[in-house]
DNA sequence: ATTTAGCACTCTCAATGTGAGAGTGCTAAA
DNA sequence: TTTAGCACTCTCACATTGAGAGTGCTAAAT
């Protein structure tokens, strides 16, 4: 393979540019009439031709403009995009909407995935946030009616799970009180193994709640992602390429199905770093359903406690430079505010 | 306006049932076809030519099949259509998954959608179940780091709320358990208005606590629907009506869209009662993004306490009978769920 | 060696034309 | 009131055509 000289890394750019625009082939007469370059057509041209022989440009028929290739995206995402950063007063204003969220999760979440999905114009999913470690926090337990009583978990990274309890004969609430108590006197801050071993130090109904909330347990980490926040699916269906809708069909099935985006994500963002962002391209190769589209995954959260995924999903002709940015910003927001959270929780 | 005569209403009904499945034009020779009536082609064609005056039918151009109006569905779905219920053996198996998901109301809801959009073949969405009059549960105070105060609030109908506070100076673990349980002592079962009549008895701590509390009671008001859960939004792009996309998009971002679902369910669903399925065809001529597509909503919970709304979207060529019995079976299941949970909390 | 102008060539897309076929409405007989 | 027969209408699929955009090549210019 060649090293392409610096005014074809420029063509190159300016095609992609312009074709994320358009969505039209585009031709040699086109760029110079858009960009007034100080070379002629007929230059562009035989640029145009060592790009195509190189496999980063194709034409849809003899004699149309050029459109990128997937490889001439993947060129382009690894050594012409650099790094952009959004705009000062975007960033303030997510920032803002962030800030006046408050501490609930649940609305972090839906903002995350708006914020993604009205920034990049594509299906955004953000999955919530997954302690990697579970440590069990405390616990309320709350009769409501004869032998029934609602056990409140909460668990480090501010997660709250709630589950029903079926005794074996009614107990008072003072009672319940005072089992619970025991337990968040012991337990708290201990993982599975940790409340294992403390077994035989209570009585019949302390191990029945506790059996109950190893079961929680097992279950938050058979989790790959919890719930999945979605936004902006019909953004997907504007794009012209998507207008003949079997392929978008597909696409936003991978988003919609969770034992499809659970195989993507624990196959990509889950096994990377937490401020790298992946770009996939056309499927790769391996996903067949997102042949005609591109995903740009991130991950937030703090390392080794809780992780969450977030993502988005487009077109193959997309604005990758401004999704990027816009993927790290609201990753690096969201594992702040997770990150801060974990703190006060101690 | 003629009335129709049996076997007008007969091929009416057939050409639907027709329509509904191969969503081609129905001709006069299809039918005898296809249902092996004893009457001839000619026969039928008259009495389709008086079904097309009388506004049931249209010919898509002249000397094409037959398709129904949007007058000819709403004629079917409220004289012809008659009650059905889903076989057993498909209601036993949706019992069971709801009896498997146990007492998370997270799982239920994510189950209903996934049910409607699976039976229904359409893009369906469940809006969680909410306190008509929200009354207020149990408290637990946590202490986590300094004068950070996680407090989880449960009110009647199953909700789980968090939220942060901090405080003006250190507090101990066992105040703050005190005043929990001072609160819940004097508080429980009470409304907005039963709490603010309270006050006085309090002491600054728990002032501000029961000020968070009114708050959130506010918002829980303020919102019409709570989450929203959507399954199934791409069936509705499998459908050949909406292979050119724009319809779909149209459609699909009313249920995506908060502020449009608002209005559509405020001004459906919500003003009906508890058993009621409406059939929103073609938009109605009220809501416009609706006009190629037909909407089944339902209402589920217990009537003055705690309700949500559910919901099938699909093509106006939709099999409104299997739907409407879908919704009308979920919508109850839904609503015993969350009457008998109502109930263990007394 | 590289760039440029000129030009013939190729291929798509939109517009137009055509024939087969499906389904009708009408008429007259049963 | 129902039916058989038939001429008629309109769409859809397919083929044909011409304009236009954009190319690749060649030969001249830098």
């Amino acid at each position: 393979m060649t090293t392409l000289t610096e005014r074809q890394r420029l063509i190159l750019a300016l095609i992609i540019h312009t074709y994320v625009e358009t969505a039209q082939p585009v031709g040699s007469k086109a760029l110079i009439e858009r960009y007034t370059l100080d070379t002629s057509s007929a230059t562009i041209r035989n640029d145009m031709v060592e790009l195509t022989e190189a496999g980063y440009l194709r034409q849809p028929y003899t004699s149309a403009g050029r459109v990128p290739t997937e490889e001439g995206y993947r060129y382009f995402v690894r050594q012409l995009m650099g790094q952009t950063e959004l705009p000062m007063n975007t960033r303030r204003t997510i920032t803002h909407q962030f800030y006046q969220a408050g501490r609930d999760v649940n609305r972090w979440m839906r903002l995350a995935a708006s914020v993604l999905a009205h920034q990049s114009q594509g299906a955004s999913l953000v999955t919530s946030p997954r302690p990697e470690s579970a440590r069990f926090k405390h616990l309320s337990l709350i009769s409501t009616h004869g032998r029934q009583v609602l056990m409140v978990m909460v668990w480090t990274g501010g997660q709250v799970r709630q589950q029903m309890l079926t005794l074996a004969e009614p107990v008072s609430q003072e009672q319940l009180s005072t089992a619970a108590n025991n337990i968040n006197m012991l337990c708290e801050g201990l993982d599975a193994d940790g409340i294992a071993s403390l077994s035989g130090q209570f009585d019949a109904l302390e191990q029945d709640v506790l059996k109950l909330i190893r079961e929680e347990q097992e279950r938050m980490k058979q989790v790959v992602s919890g719930e999945v926040y979605r936004d902006g699916l019909t953004n997907v269906l504007a794009e012209p390429e998507f207008a003949e809708s079997e392929s978008a069909r597909k696409a936003l099935r991978v988003l919609e199905e969770r034992s499809m985006l659970e195989d993507l994500l624990s196959r990509t963002v889950l096994t990377s770093g937490m401020d790298d962002v992946q770009v996939l391209i056309g499927g790769e190769g391996t996903w067949e359903d997102l042949r005609d589209c591109s995903m740009v995954l991130g991950r937030y959260g703090a390392p080794g406690l809780v992780t969450g995924a977030l993502g988005v999903l487009g077109p193959t002709r997309m604005a990758y430079g401004r999704t990027v940015s816009t993927i790290r910003f609201v990753s690096g927001l969201l594992s702040d505010l997770v990150i801060e959270m974990l703190a006060e929780e101690n």
